[in-house]
RNA sequence: CGGGGUGUAGCAUAGUGGUAGUGUACUCGGUUUGGGACCGAGCGGUCCGGGUUCGAUUCCCGGCUCCCCGACCA
């Protein structure tokens, strides 16, 4: 893509209204516009990094047989009064609406209900199980408080997966499955690392929930961490009967501010029961379906990576999710020769398929690469007049500053492997 | 939802009971061209409603907005 074709624009300065680190560069350099407190569109940049994030976990989901779908945005009330979960007293984050034609609707807050409650059109019989599916949705939630730029909204978008079994067993092998798939997702998207299963309360019918967290200052959990065992234990559950339940000490833990990125729950049979989601088994007897459910923030994900990943100068994106992987940089572009050769470049680049934003503006040199690095693609390319009268580019990885001056074969060769 | 703050141009900010200033962005002209360059000229603004006043962007009341702390976060 051509930068002077791109309508967003970066800016020097920092949002009045944005503390957050995140929604300050994604906003400065034009990833995500604020619509309004909580809700943020997101641009053609902004749009990329989701779309790769998303291109991830429909990957893994598919590795482990769960299939996409997607379900409404407008929800059935009587779908949620048949859990009691209609109530604002039991759900405060509802988003409602009144009909025209008389009635109300809620605004998709969760999917458990109408998934459920779908998907007694489908599950009839244990010949019917198992069957795991998932969705990307734009969930509303009516937050009190919307806060940490990207991280807490009233609309964001979510990958929710629901797995129905036909009993513990086979609830557990998905289940398993699940949380080697979620970190398989976070690896990719760069945060592995840091990101830990974590042991939480609201296990309805386990002793645990499991959660997924990513060490990140602008983190709303506390949690304790031990790297050596690769968990860690909310705040909410930290106490002796859990260290000892986990076999380890309080002097292996370490207190950290941590995002939650993903959680995972086993619903047992009552999810099914309360929305009377049952199948025939080999007696025939109706039996609830066991349930799971499975869910990643991915706006929250972009926004705890934004937060991760940047230095004073701007972002850095872990190549996996990069917009772009080359940002080709044309200096001199008054000299017509050199221009010319940048163009080539660009369009060698887009032959051999690599994803790179080409900076064709007419801007000084200064301007583009603040604009650069404020952007954060994971390799500059600068094709100037000096360079090509060497023969060569200026590579530099912008995580590392590391700065290589190659040769086109050569470069071709370390962008494109095959 | 409780408490605190905020609102001036696309963005960031200053100031004032009497014609609203600066930076940036944008437009035009010129000089520049490896780290947001310089000179000149221009376009563009006081959240909404009410009150006080000869006159309100400023003071008062109400509303809304956004931010922060707390609560909440299945």
């Amino acid at each position: 893509m051509r930068q002077s074709q791109l309508f967003t624009k970066t800016r020097k300065e920092i949002p009045a209204d944005e503390v957050a680190k995140n929604a300050q560069l994604l906003i400065r350099a034009g990833y995500i516009y604020k619509e309004m407190a909580g809700v943020y569109a997101y641009l053609p940049l902004g749009m990329k990094v989701q779309e790769k994030i998303k291109q991830i976990i429909r990957e893994e989901m598919n590795a482990v047989g769960a299939q996409e779908l997607i379900m409404t945005a407008l929800q059935n009330k009587q779908i949620w009064e048949q859990t009691g979960r209609w109530d604002d007293e039991a759900v405060d984050v509802w988003f409602k609406s009144e009909l025209k034609a008389g009635g109300e609707v809620g605004f998709g807050w969760s999917h458990e209900e109408p998934i459920g409650n779908m998907m007694k059109n489908y599950i009839a019989s244990y010949k019917d199980l198992p069957v795991t599916v998932y969705q990307f949705q734009t969930k509303l939630r009516n937050e009190l408080r919307a806060k940490s730029g990207v991280m807490r909204g009233r609309e964001f978008v979510m990958k929710d997966a629901y797995s129905f079994s036909v009993g513990e067993e086979d609830h557990n092998i998905i289940y398993e499955a699940m949380k080697v798939a979620y970190m398989n997702v976070y690896k990719r998207v760069g945060v592995g690392e840091d990101t830990f299963i974590t042991f939480a309360s609201g296990g309805a019918f386990t002793e645990f929930s499991h959660e997924f967290q990513t060490i990140c200052d602008a983190g709303e959990d506390i949690c304790y961490v031990s790297r050596e065992k690769g968990i860690a234990i909310n705040e909410e559950v930290m106490n002796p009967s859990t260290l000892k339940e986990l076999g380890v000490t309080e002097s292996e833990l370490v207190k950290t501010n941590m995002a939650e990125v993903g959680n995972i729950f086993n619903f047992g049979r009552q999810k099914a029961e309360d929305v009377g989601l049952t199948y025939k088994n080999e007696t025939g007897e109706d039996v609830p379906v066991w349930m799971g459910s499975y869910g990643i923030g991915v706006t929250r994900l972009i926004g705890v990576v934004a937060e991760k990943f940047s230095d004073d100068k701007g972002l850095v994106w872990p190549e996996s999710i990069a917009p772009f992987k080359v940002h080709l940089v044309a200096l001199n572009t008054e000299d017509a020769e050199v221009r010319d050769w940048a163009e080539g470049i660009f369009a060698a680049f887009k032959d051999k398929g690599v994803e790179v934003l080409f900076d064709d503006r007419d801007a000084r040199p200064g301007e583009k690469f603040a604009d650069s690095d404020l952007l954060g693609i994971p390799y500059r390319v600068v094709a100037s007049r000096k360079g090509r009268e060497a023969g060569t580019f200026e590579v530099v990885t912008r995580a590392t500053g590391e700065i290589r001056n190659l040769t086109e074969e050569e470069m071709y060769a370390d962008f494109c492997p095959e």
